[in-house]
RNA sequence: GCCUCGGUAGCUCAGUUGGUAGAGCAACGGACUGAAAAUCCGUGUGUCGCCAGUUCGAUUCUGGCCUGAGGCA
């Protein structure tokens, strides 16, 4: 973990000379006026969960004068608080908190949709001179959102959602994760290499985006990916991209603990109330780790101690992925949460933000 | 004190008629570009309690010791 600490993430704008000269087809028309002084300030705080995000986030913010956008899947849900381990009016201290509350539960979200959204909050934020704090354990939308990746508009289509019927009716067929594997080594053999057979959700995903864009989905991904690569020469924003971490078995017995106090705090009363509902969760809600563990004790497929057994080892699970995830992203900083307090580190890398 | 059963992976255990070991759970590593708290791929991580003996070779057999549980006194 240590020798992962970039203590100098803009090494990388170091690159921006060498990148224009040999990088320009990336440069997208809409950024190619910008210098890089005019692009909006953001600071990013993430981190696998229970390391203190919100907290961090939230003193930063009353120093700076900031605002708080949220990245994060579940806590735009409106009554899923506890499991979500949403922040509270009161620790909120004041401080603005976009992207939290303003969805139903049955409705989809997604990285398209927050993306815009949080587009949208940080102009808004901006336009009122104050600094936008994006804070979130959902690496997917931080990432979308710094490097602007495109997702083009695919409209709802009733072509579309047969298609997709039919891919997924396909699906369960016996030898069917090869079959699609099979279509897909056809029209797209890139991706065919790069996509596990047994990794139905992507597969399908990459045989939808062909037949609606007729563009092999590796091209687009190969497209988009260099932005990252290009980390702050390409971003829209003047970012500065804090990842809060910790001793791997301290974090583990705090994400316990967490679960524990959960369960005092009535999460399965509010999964109750979730699950007795007018509708059903939506797809993206019901992955929620904490509800779909409740949903099944309520279900009786579990006992009551097997879903809180498996609410912990989902989370534990859940926080590695998010560190798999942001050791991959390049120009990070790393604040270790056991070396005192993180604030002091943060402060350190931003010289130039205003002190409230 | 004596008897019985046990001590093998982080945990619960299996196994080797003597050729240095596996299964479940847990864990670890990675991928990811419109479900991402999702989805998928990969990995056994071990002085087989300790010390001797027999043997070409011992985790396996023998002896002693340590240790846990139960039983008898």
């Amino acid at each position: 973990m240590k020798e992962r600490v970039d203590t100098k993430p803009n090494t990388y704008t170091d690159c921006s000379g060498a990148a224009g000269s040999g990088m320009t087809a990336l440069a997208d028309p809409a950024h190619a006026g910008e210098s890089p002084a005019v692009k909006p300030r953001v600071i990013v705080i993430t981190g696998p969960t229970a390391t203190g995000k919100s907290g961090a986030a939230v003193r930063l913010a009353k120093e700076i004068g900031g605002e708080i956008i949220s990245a994060d899947s579940m806590q735009v849900y409106r009554g899923m608080d506890i499991g979500s381990a949403k922040i509270t009016p009161e620790e909120m201290q004041g401080v603005p908190h976009h992207l939290i509350d303003v969805m139903d539960p049955d409705e989809d979200y997604n990285v398209v949709r927050f993306q815009e959204m949080a587009k949208a909050a940080i102009a808004d934020i901006v336009s009122r001179g104050h600094i936008p704090i994006v804070c979130g354990g959902t690496g997917f939308y931080i990432q979308a959102l710094l490097y602007d990746i495109d997702f083009t508009e695919e409209p709802e289509s009733g072509e579309m959602s047969a298609y997709r019927e039919m891919l997924e009716a396909a699906a369960l067929e016996p030898d069917g994760p090869c079959r699609l594997h099979d279509m897909l080594l056809a029209v797209d053999p890139a991706s065919a290499e790069l996509i596990d057979a047994g990794n139905i959700k992507r597969v399908i995903r990459a045989l939808m985006f062909y037949r609606v864009h007729g563009e092999k989905i590796s091209d687009h991904n190969a497209r988009e990916s260099e932005k990252r690569l290009n980390g702050p020469a390409y971003s829209p924003y003047d970012y500065t991209y804090f990842v809060l971490y910790g001793d791997r078995e301290r974090l583990y017995r705090k994400i316990d603990r967490r679960v524990d106090e959960m369960v005092e705090e009535g999460l399965a009363r509010e999964a109750e109330t979730l699950y007795h509902g007018s509708s059903p969760l939506s797809l993206t809600a019901a992955q929620g780790i904490g509800y779909k563990e409740m949903y099944g004790w309520l279900r009786g497929e579990t006992s009551f101690d097997e879903a809180v057994r498996l609410i912990k080892r989902n989370t534990r699970r859940f926080a590695k992925r998010q560190l798999t995830w942001f050791k991959r992203e390049r120009d990070v900083i790393w604040i270790n949460i056991d070396e005192g307090d993180p604030l002091d580190e943060i402060r350190k890398h931003l010289p130039d933000v205003r002190r409230g």
